[in-house]
DNA sequence: ACGGTACTGAACATGATGTTCAGTACCTCA
DNA sequence: TGAGGTACTGAACATCATGTTCAGTACCGT
């Protein structure tokens, strides 16, 4: 890929995340970018749609990093009580590191957009996980998939919010605790009626 | 209340949502409720800050009528098992009633400002709830209150958004059961570590 | 060093937001 | 029922962000 395209859309791309960390992701305007970024308005227009656009293209990096992480963990002996979601770990480990990018998009109300997209990524990790847990689509008591896809997404990014409000008194590994124990079981327990 | 205030602020009310059945929230634009509505524009203004203030004074309702069911509940006999979580039935079916709202909201992409406020009318009643299993705030092995409210609320708004996605081939009570088997046990269970 | 591609930057069209204010209509309350 | 107050009107204006266009310039890959 051309030197200067590299180059350009790396400007554009820190530009956003400093600028996120700043006033959050709604605040941001594409301007604010251009000035950051140095980089010529039209420029912007031929590489990405808008701010959003830009933004998803961002995330793909963390996709591809926790789809390796679940693959090694479905390779591995274990129940699913330990290998399965084996991405959540390195999930809440990213989130830790880059926290002060999550806590200007959690706190500030405007990050709906971007937790959108990060439901979407996780929500195909999810999927993948249950699939190998029971294969064909469902017994006859077993609950739907999708239903219990979107749960554990829901349950996920909501326990990823309360531990960013918190401001992180609890480690990475801590917090993934509290997740497992709560989401696990209910996954495990699917068969068994109330 | 002065009636034409009760009018202006009805007219705008019923534009919004009809505006949002038709393109989505984000799509709305303030002219386009005022077209609607037949009210000028600075009267807006003086009734509301915006947009979104108009959609969030609308879900006051909302909040007060499950609150009622939430009361009916704690006050009867019973385990938490049955009687915690008192307004998910309720809230089932409002959603189901109001169906072509909600599908406008979720579908879209754009709902997520409203799913956002209603995520915190939802917050103040889980956090009602949980506050009766366990009054104190937390023995030595629970999870922190505020861990399972977040999972609660996400996992509820994950199981209706899904719900709606599949375009209701089940009733609001069998919603409701997929909802309350997953959640229930991960909150009984608090105690019992992995 | 050449041909091609990417970047520039200013100008423009568009469209939404929010404010202002003098004039008009309507409501409440006595 | 009428007087006084309050709410609504609507047009004009200021502001700001988005997205497009295009001729000119700089830089890259080979």
């Amino acid at each position: 890929m051309d030197r200067r395209v590299q180059r350009t859309r790396d400007m554009l791309h820190q530009a956003l995340i400093s600028l996120m960390i700043e006033k959050g992701y709604e605040a941001v305007t594409v301007q604010d970018i251009l000035d950051r970024a140095n980089v010529g308005r039209s420029t912007f227009y031929t590489h990405y749609v808008g701010k959003q656009d830009l933004l998803i293209s961002g995330l793909k990096n963390l996709s591809k990093h926790l789809l390796e992480h679940q693959r090694a963990a479905l390779a591995s002996k274990g129940s699913f009580r330990e290998t399965g979601l084996g991405f959540s770990l390195a999930l809440f480990e990213h989130v830790h590191s880059h926290r002060n990018v999550y806590n200007a998009i959690v706190g500030r109300q405007s990050g709906t957009v971007v937790m959108t997209e990060l439901r979407a990524v996780l929500a195909d990790l999810v999927r993948n996980d249950l699939k190998t847990l029971s294969p064909n689509e469902r017994s006859s008591s077993d609950l739907p998939r999708n239903a219990v896809v979107h749960f554990v997404v829901g349950a996920l990014i909501s326990v990823i919010t309360w531990w960013l409000d918190e401001r992180s008194k609890l480690s990475p590994a801590e917090a993934d605790a509290i997740f497992r124990r709560l989401t696990l079981p209910a996954i495990l327990n699917q068969g068994r009626p109330l």
